[in-house]
DNA sequence: AACACGTCATTAGCATTGCTAATAGTGGTA
DNA sequence: TACCACTATTAGCAATGCTAATGACGTGTT
């Protein structure tokens, strides 16, 4: 099958609608030439008689009638693909799809999202709390625009801008010894009853290796893949634990939970934001970005 | 709005069907280049990412994925216009429209009908009878691929292929005095009651060219535009007329009326094809005019 | 991590297509 | 019959589309 172009389709359809081939090539903006032309083409290549020219003005055949009736269905469908398509371009490019971690997520975005909006009123924010895990994954996926997460680490297939890093403090039930200190150093840690975050986790990985540092050793009583199962563990006073401070700002408040600062120069948890390398981000997406990284106020 | 091709949608179809550019390419005959070049043109033209290609096997977006199916139904609407357009070619390439005068309408065709329906079973033959303008305006307007009629004009629009020349002859009342003679001679219808033809019909002018010819002048008391009214008319005895020896031939054979040999030299009506001129005729049309002008059996 | 493999993008050169302008041919009309 | 308006045809040129070769990238393996 030979070319058949959308052009030629319409062209047909205006020199059957003006009954004239100059006329309907006016009205494509091209020679009357090259209208006779196109449409002595599409013929052959349809191998069918569309147009009487030897009527003036010129009248479709039966066949040419109907082709012109199947041709404008044809070009109408085309033209709401492709309004179709700018729509959900329009609503794609204005939307944000963020994954965050549950300890980033709800508490963190709260802040930034009044100042945004007002930005960019028009614009859609969509947030998910997910496992580290599935932030990375939703991102690679493509199910998400930005991931923001701890401990991130860049890959082939992905970029890695910091936001900040999280000192890490010591959180202890109010009866607990260590619960009345003004500080702690990390042998006051050794043999403690300690709730651990859960093995396969990078904030972990790096507890652990900053006590081996010091040759710390702890007696992990349990695990959890988040910070809110800890904390719960640690109000039964099953143990200690080590977490970022900004995680424990409102049991700190209501001293629900003691926090101490640890002298462990070096354990802070690092906060990022990933996304797809090599993907251009749309403006909106780019801008949000811009309004994370704005230093934010620290004053509760 | 730049050229969108139908095969390019139909390589975009076949691209998101089989998950690859190559084998997309492979599909329509090209190369893996073209198909690449082609479909960033068409996400150009319609300014949307279409594809995922940083993700193997490729993917196509939300978006992508919408004018996929959008994209297929265009294709089917198109491919189904084109069936639409090959049937009915096959219909009208079978079929015979004929406008034929009453004189030689349905008597001059059921002897041609036969044996052309043997040779073509599957073609379909209309017959039309007209009066004899209205066969001219049939075939002008393409509403008949040929027409039949006696003194066939060529003009620029119309070709004319002669048939045959028929004899006029006398038909009187069997009562009328000269229905016992053996021939007449124009002289001997000086003064008589005559039915004529109408004044605008060639066969008329014909007629009294020939008369005048001869310095006979008949006394005109009916006119009328078809032979099958002068002949009742005859046969009331209203008056004699000049008709074509074949549209009398029942009415000789049943002595209903008289019919005479009439020594009037060049006085025939000659009958002819006449069908638009510079419109190549479909093999269908050309075997009918073949058959027509096969000379036939006058025993009768 | 580094590598190899398969896939897509890019580039340059070439063949084809499509367009324009000029001219010839044809239908309608006085 | 001649004229007028419209379409077909032609040749030359500009633009497009294709191929082959090469480069870049994602993916799975060592």
């Amino acid at each position: 099958m030979a070319a058949v172009n959308l052009e030629t389709l319409k062209l047909y359809c205006d020199v059957v609608r003006l009954r004239s081939f100059s006329r309907g090539a006016a009205a494509n903006a091209v020679s009357q030439s090259a209208a006779s032309q196109a449409i002595q083409q599409l013929e052959a290549e349809l191998d069918a008689a569309l147009l009487d020219r030897s009527r003036r003005p010129l009248l479709p055949t039966e066949q040419g009638q109907a082709f012109y009736d199947a041709c404008r269905a044809l070009l109408q469908g085309f033209e709401k693909a492709r309004a179709d398509l700018a729509a959900a371009r329009e609503r794609i490019e204005g939307t944000v799809r963020v994954a965050a971690i549950y300890s980033v997520g709800l508490h963190d975005m709260s802040r930034h999202m009044q100042p945004f909006m007002s930005d960019y009123p028009q614009a859609r924010v969509l947030l998910e709390c997910l496992h580290p895990h599935k932030v990375v994954e939703a991102v690679l996926n493509d199910e998400a625009d930005l991931g923001i997460l701890s401990y991130p680490a860049a890959t082939r297939a992905l970029a890695v801008l910091p936001l900040r890093d999280e000192p890490m403090v010591l959180v202890a039930h109010p009866a607990h010894r260590l619960a009345r200190r003004r500080s702690v150093s990390p042998g006051d840690l050794q043999g403690e009853k300690f709730v651990a975050f859960d093995r396969d986790l990078a904030v972990r990985k790096a507890i652990d290796r900053a006590l081996k540092q010091h040759d710390v050793k702890v007696e992990v009583v349990m695990e959890f893949d988040n910070v809110e199962t800890i904390k719960q563990a640690i109000g039964i006073n099953a143990g200690v634990s080590i977490l970022p401070r900004p995680t424990v700002l409102n049991e700190s408040g209501m001293r629900t939970l003691a926090v101490t600062p640890l002298a462990l120069p070096g354990l802070v948890r690092p906060i990022g934001i990933i996304h797809r390398r090599g993907r251009r981000l749309t403006p909106v997406v780019a801008r949000f970005i811009a309004q994370l990284q704005k230093p934010v106020d620290v004053t509760s």
